[in-house]
DNA sequence: GTCTTCGTTTCG
DNA sequence: GAAACGAAGACT
């Protein structure tokens, strides 16, 4: 039995995140594991902590006398001990706290905050309080026994009122035993002094503990009587008043099993009270019972059936299942076009994983986690899946976690973070779309959910498939130098027969030359008009990274600029007021010029009301859905307008990115993407294959059932290969011409990158510590050799290029400068960043410079 | 000589 | 990140 646990404790700090140990209290020894969640003492309070490591001895530095843990969380660990190794390599591989990263795993409802509560000391409460208030107050001197407790009838004059504990708070206490502190602050503000002295003179005593932020649901339920015959004689023997006591009587009688106290009383009519006075009398049970908060709960999802495969499917499949039976790990990149049959093959996979006794994972994007996508599941797998999204509450999000944790689930389907689901024998982890940026997350732990895939399957001996149309170029490149090519899976032809869209690229230059103002092009404006003449549908899309809504003065070129940041307001329409992206910073929008007072100030780039507006001109009484952040906010938007669409009441849909997202719809013949360069022209390594990557997205939305559909890009940049590539869907093409502009430049997949941003109000104490930091990592690398420039011919190589200030000098007031670690082979190059940072900060401790570290950054503006 | 405030250390 | 600790200054 282990005596000694190592915790680490929920202090966000890099200072704090390494193993406390802490004596394991025998009580608790069969309960506690790696992955448990405690409450331990911690410098004077007690902390939320997860034990990572369990001895026998306590270890031979520290202290000679362990403190015990406080609490135990969960009967349950929320953690697996593989998920704690898991947090270990995350936090080694993507420079951030282990706490970070176990927080990231578990769902937000557990994670627990102290909190403090207030009991009367032992004895307080019997006859002989008085005494032992008074022994307490002699040891002091200041106060006295009757001023402390101000009971009634006892005089204590001479104190004001704010050195008493008022004698409601002193009932209160006896009466439950304790109260929250911050409870009693509120109610009784004026006893402060009074219960600090009280707490400091043992008279009364503060108790922390860890609660969670959203519990377990219960729910009040009535239980039948156990014993039906002696129920039946109390029905005779109830006095005619008892009418509804009677029918409440007849009707648990009747009951099979337990009902919730609502449902029965919903049902009868009665009141809480009839019941209440059963209850007590001992006729009926009723009791707070565990509710589980099922997101799905009343629908009905249509059993399906395993479809025959084709015969590229077929391969495909053959070749995952193997690996899957040999449950050694191994990861697959499946290559195949929208519509090509991917998800049979992933549940015929995910079906052979649950046959081995084994479970799975499905990540997808957030966006395309729709509820079509989730009723293929569901009516596969039936209750076997449980869904993790973010539009579920926090509540549902915990309850399916459980689920997943207790083994009542065997396969998940989520988002980025469901790559944590507490599975013991994993078997397999699909990650469709691999190539979409929603699966690295831009808050620490910025850990991109491919990678962690990647790792945990390698603990579990578990498969990964990576699924998209067009693959990273990161994940590309690694299949094809994997085994020859035996990574790479293809399917290549659309298993519905239905072949892929027409392009026509049209270039919005001739379209200005030849008159052309508007925002659609002749081809476009006609394809429209012809949908509307057929009555079938079109999509319309604005890429609108890259389009900002900013304000700005045309006669003088004032922009409106946040105080805080250093970037423009957005405006937003529907408010009529600006907006900081970063801050929240908002103010009214001017209606005339701030600096030259000229009415010409003009809100640009309002993208998809702008769009809509133009409709609405050119085809009037034309039926516009428009979905962008501001129509989709609320809850289920996104479904509801969907749905609409879905069923024929609107004529176009018209939106950003979203709407280019596991969509498929029948009578869809026409894609238009408004304006394909916005996001070809940014700053960003990744630019050309986001754009490639959302042509062909789009591309393959049109006509994907029996009519033919069509697509049109509009752009002002038609030879771009991006843009050639798309129109033809041709992905090795652009592969090619993309890896040798990376290979050119000097980007991944040809090397990697470590961005590494520190923050400060003052410039020049942040330019001191960037300077720390860029020396401290260039000694470092100097040390173990590798620091040489990438384009040299060393085998092992890290450059570092800044400090500089960051594309967004200021956020929150705060300035930031930017380092850019770019390094190729096996280079220990997150270990030499960490280091760098630890040295940095030991040199000037408590400066207050952030630093944040972004390892294979995927937005480097 | 005791109380207060600040900076520093350490938390098991 | 925050309590505990110890050193240096403020006041009885």
């Amino acid at each position: 039995m282990s005596r000694v646990a190592g915790v680490i404790v929920d202090v966000p700090s890099r200072s704090t995140d390494r193993p406390f140990s802490y004596a394991v209290p025998a009580d608790m020894r069969a309960w506690i594991e790696p992955g448990s969640r405690v409450g331990v003492p911690f410098a004077g309070r007690t902390l939320q902590g997860f034990v990572v490591s369990l001895a026998d001895e306590p270890p031979a530095e520290g202290p000679a006398k362990l403190k015990p843990i406080a609490e135990l969380l969960d009967p349950l660990p929320p953690l697996l001990p593989d998920l704690v190794e898991l947090a270990r390599w995350i936090s080694e591989k993507y420079c951030c706290t282990w706490t970070a990263a176990l927080q990231a795993m578990v769902p937000s409802a557990i994670k627990g905050k102290a909190e403090r509560h207030l009991r009367l000391a032992d004895g307080a409460d019997e006859p002989a309080a008085e005494a032992a208030a008074e022994s307490a107050a002699a040891r002091s001197d200041v106060g006295r026994p009757e001023a402390f407790w101000a009971m009634p009838g006892e005089a204590a004059p001479e104190l004001p009122p704010s050195e008493t504990l008022p004698q409601e708070l002193v009932r209160e206490l006896r009466r439950h035993g304790s109260l929250k502190l911050e409870a009693a602050r509120q109610r009784w503000p004026e006893a402060g002094g009074a219960i600090k002295r009280a707490l400091a003179q043992g008279v009364l005593i503060e108790e922390t503990s860890i609660r969670d932020r959203i519990g377990v649901r219960t729910q009040l339920t009535v239980y039948p009587p156990l014993d039906r015959e002696a129920a039946k004689a109390a029905l005779e023997a109830l006095p005619g008043t008892a009418k509804r006591q009677k029918e409440l009587l007849l009707y648990v009688l009747a009951l099979e099993g337990p009902v919730t106290l609502q449902a029965m009383l919903a049902d009868t009519g009665a009141s809480a009270s009839s019941a209440k006075a059963l209850a007590d009398k001992g006729y009926i049970l009723v009791e707070e019972a565990e509710q589980q908060r099922d997101p799905y709960a009343g629908r009905e999802f249509r059993r399906s059936e395993p479809l025959p495969l084709t015969d590229a499917q077929r391969e495909v499949f053959v070749r995952i299942r193997d690996a899957v039976e040999r449950t050694a790990p191994a990861t697959f990149l499946l290559q195949g076009v929208t519509g090509s049959g991917k998800t049979e093959i992933y549940m015929q996979s995910i079906q052979r994983a649950l046959e081995l006794g084994r479970e799975a994972i499905v990540l997808v994007p957030e966006i395309s986690l729709t509820p079509q996508m989730v009723e293929r599941f569901k009516g596969r797998f039936g209750d076997e899946v449980a869904v993790l999204h973010s539009r579920l509450s926090s509540g549902e999000r915990y309850d399916e976690w459980r689920r997943i944790r207790r083994g009542g689930a065997k396969v998940a389907i989520g988002a980025r973070s469901a790559v944590f689901a507490p599975f013991a024998r994993l078997g397999l982890i699909v990650i469709d779309e691999e190539h979409e940026s929603s699966y690295k997350q831009e808050e620490t732990p910025k850990y991109h959910a491919r990678d962690v895939a990647v790792q945990r399957a390698r603990q579990h001996g578990a498969v990964v498939v990576l699924g998209s149309a067009t693959p990273s170029l990161e994940t590309y490149a690694a299949a094809a130098r994997d085994g020859a090519g035996g990574a790479l899976l293809r399917l290549s032809e659309r298993a519905v027969a239905s072949s892929l869209p027409p392009v026509t690229v049209t270039d919005m230059r001739d379209e200005l030359k030849s008159g052309n103002r508007s925002m659609f092009s002749r081809a476009l404006h006609e394809a429209l008009q012809a949908r509307l003449e057929r009555g079938e549908q079109s999509v319309l899309l604005l890429n609108r990274r890259g389009y900002s809504t900013f304000v700005i003065c045309r006669s003088c070129g004032y922009t409106a600029l946040c105080p805080h940041c250093d970037i423009s307001l957005t405006y937003h329409q529907k408010t009529r007021a600006m907006r900081c992206h970063y801050c929240g910073h908002a103010e009214l929008a001017p209606s005339a010029c701030p600096s030259c007072e000229s009415e010409q100030i003009r809100y640009f780039g309002a993208g998809t009301q702008k769009v809509e507006e133009e409709l609405a001109k050119l085809f009037p009484g034309i039926r516009v859905i428009r979905m962008d952040v501001d129509t989709t906010t609320e809850k289920n938007a996104h479904e509801k307008w969907l749905k609409l669409f879905g069923e024929r009441k609107a004529d176009v849909l018209l939106g950003t990115q979203m709407v280019a997202k596991g969509l498929d719809f029948p009578y869809v013949t026409l894609v238009g993407v408004i304006a394909a360069d916005t996001s070809l022209n940014l700053p960003d390594f990744r630019a050309a294959e986001r754009t490639f990557q959302l042509l062909t997205q789009v591309a393959g939305r049109a006509g994907r059932h029996h009519l033919p559909g069509e697509v049109i890009i509009q752009t002002y940049n038609p030879e771009h290969y991006a843009v050639i590539a798309s129109q033809r869907h041709d992905y090795e093409g652009f592969v090619a011409e993309e890896m040798k502009h990376r290979r050119m430049m000097g980007y991944p997949p040809f090397c990697r990158l470590i961005l590494v941003t520190m923050s400060h109000e003052q410039l020049a104490t942040l330019s001191a510590a960037s300077d720390r930091f860029a020396r401290r990592l260039i000694e470092l690398a100097g040390q173990r050799g590798v620091l040489q420039p990438l384009h040299g011919s060393g085998a092992r190589a890290l450059e570092l290029l800044g400090p500089v200030a960051s594309p967004i000098s200021r956020i929150k007031d705060r300035y930031r400068f930017q380092c850019m670690v770019k390094y190729r082979g096996a280079v220990p190059a997150a270990e030499l960043v960490s280091e760098a940072i630890r040295q940095a900060e030991a040199e000037a401790p408590r400066s207050g410079v952030l630093f944040s570290v972004d390892v294979d950054p995927h937005m480097i503006l």
